[in-house]
DNA sequence: AACCAGAACAAGATACCTAA
DNA sequence: TTAGGTATCTTGTTCTGGTT
């Protein structure tokens, strides 16, 4: 495919605190004060700060404030797929809480395979996820193992499993199966039939199939 | 000259100490 | 009380000095 090479106008630099400062003619620490702890400035100290601040620009640069603070202020989520709805829905609401809290959610897919689910998991906690949110059971042994060391805080959702490595939010998928079962035969229904989706990476699928299997 | 190890430096924001 | 000065955080890159 032909492309052509456009020249790229160089970026102007974001301005920075020392930018600020030496505008406002105030020390870096002041800008800081002005922005974090206004208290401790005088009122028209603060009012100039803040105006040269907005006259340049001037936005916390969030990397920065990760680096002084230890803190990104991310969450990570690993989920199998967008293609589903129900995992977009679920994903629209953790950001939602979150970001009320003043965190950021990354929100990375892995397909129905465990073996990608490791290394995703990897990459958002190198990346500086503070907290991380997978879906259904952790089979990987290497993500098991990663994350019996204590890394950061950790929960899984979907799948109810009381001996899971690290806590979940989620259903029994083999009893609720079995119930809505035991319902139907109740109702008196003898021929039962079953669709689900593939068990393929996927335990919840598993547990279904195997409280229907069970059943009939 | 080539290589290695260790020091210095860079980024931006803030906590802490000090001075007025 | 207010504000200045500076160490600190992480980590990759560059610089410096010493050795072979």
């Amino acid at each position: 495919m032909p492309s052509k090479r456009t020249k790229q106008p160089k970026l102007k630099k974001r301005a920075g605190v020392l930018d600020v400062a030496r505008a406002a003619d105030v020390s870096v620490a002041t800008v800081s004060r002005a922005f974090n702890i206004p208290d401790l400035v005088k009122a028209d100290v603060r009012r100039h700060v803040l105006a040269t601040a907005q006259r340049l620009g001037y936005a916390a640069n969030p990397a920065a404030k990760a680096l002084r603070s230890r803190k990104t202020h991310i969450v990570g989520a690993a989920i199998p797929t967008l293609d589903y709805a129900i995992f977009a829905k679920m994903i629209n609401h953790f950001q939602d809480v979150f970001s009320r809290q003043g965190y950021m959610t990354i929100v990375a897919t892995t397909g129905f395979e465990h073996a990608n689910v490791f290394e995703k998991v990897k990459t958002l906690v190198d990346r500086g996820a503070e907290a991380l949110l997978l879906v259904g059971a952790i089979e990987d042994p290497a993500l098991v193992h990663y994350l019996k060391e204590p890394h950061i805080p950790v929960v899984t959702t979907y799948s109810y499993i009381t001996d899971e490595i690290v806590p979940c939010i989620g259903f029994d998928n083999y009893n609720a199966t079995k119930s809505a079962m035991e319902y139907l035969a109740d109702l008196g229904h003898r021929h039962f039939a079953m669709i689900a989706g593939n068990p393929k990476g996927s335990d919840r699928q598993r547990s279904r199939i195997s409280a229907y299997r069970d059943f009939i």
